[in-house]
DNA sequence: ATGATCCTTGCCATGATGGGAAGGTCAAGG
DNA sequence: CCTTGACCTTCCCATCATGGCAAGGATCAT
């Protein structure tokens, strides 16, 4: 398989795919005489993983620990566990920071008419004072 | 007022005032003799209004429209309630995806006893199959 | 005058991703 | 055999908002 198969295969694109190569996310692979690189089965399995994690949000660091983990036959379901948390946490935190400002700006935008007249609450807040209360 | 103090005064730092003065969000501000940035009153609101915005989670080409509407006396509030509430949809999509990345992931983290077993439902998903569904 | 603190510019880094250029490879078909 | 098109390689650059560091100049207080 070659690194577009791969790719299509993961649903990580080529230049990702190089990439996390770059990086060491994933080992160096295997390649041709002429230097195209050769993917087997378990490589197409790491990618997906990779995938699967960066689509559930984990940072690349992230993913490279729990791949060790994965690796890891021994490995308890603490440390696992431990990284989801951690993550949970910080998505949980982003979500609250986003939803305080949407709160914040679906009030600016419902309280501003909206019509050809300058007046604008939105622009009065930006520029003025008190964030909304 | 130096760069310094407009920085602590507007709470936007010395780096991203220069930053804004280059890309060109804000004007080109007048110089002592000797090079140093001066700064106004105004200069200050002007940060500060951008200050806000970003808090708000405007993306600097929006704040450079915030801007130019702010300083037009006549524009119509049509147009920021329509530039903000682009932002605010944009807001809600990014929150809904957290989310549902949060949902998943919580789901997971319940389910994992955390011990010292190795066996591990988060990685197992990540892995494998069915995302949780 | 000397040291501390500020200012200047410029380059580099982040993290995840993509674009594009210049050049090599391979398979199919005339 | 040669061309063509699709693929591969590496390398450099860009994004976005932000910060760090370095070398050198300015200012200010002692």
């Amino acid at each position: 398989m070659n690194i577009g198969q791969a790719a299509s295969a993961s649903g990580v694109s080529v230049k990702m795919i190089r990439h996390y190569e770059a990086i060491g996310l994933i080992p160096k692979i295997s390649r041709t005489f002429a230097g195209y690189r050769h993917y087997q089965a378990r490589d197409i399995h790491l990618l997906r993983f990779i995938r699967r994690a960066r689509d559930a949000g984990f940072s690349t660091a992230q993913i490279k620990k729990l791949l060790s983990l994965w690796q890891d036959q021994q490995r308890p379901a603490r440390e696992v566990k431990q990284l989801a948390a951690a993550h949970l946490a910080d998505l949980q935190t982003r979500i609250s920071e986003l939803e305080s400002i949407a709160q914040a700006l679906t009030q600016l935008v419902a309280h501003c008419h909206g019509d050809e007249r300058p007046q604008c609450p939105i622009l009065d807040n930006l520029a003025g004072g008190d964030t909304g209360r």
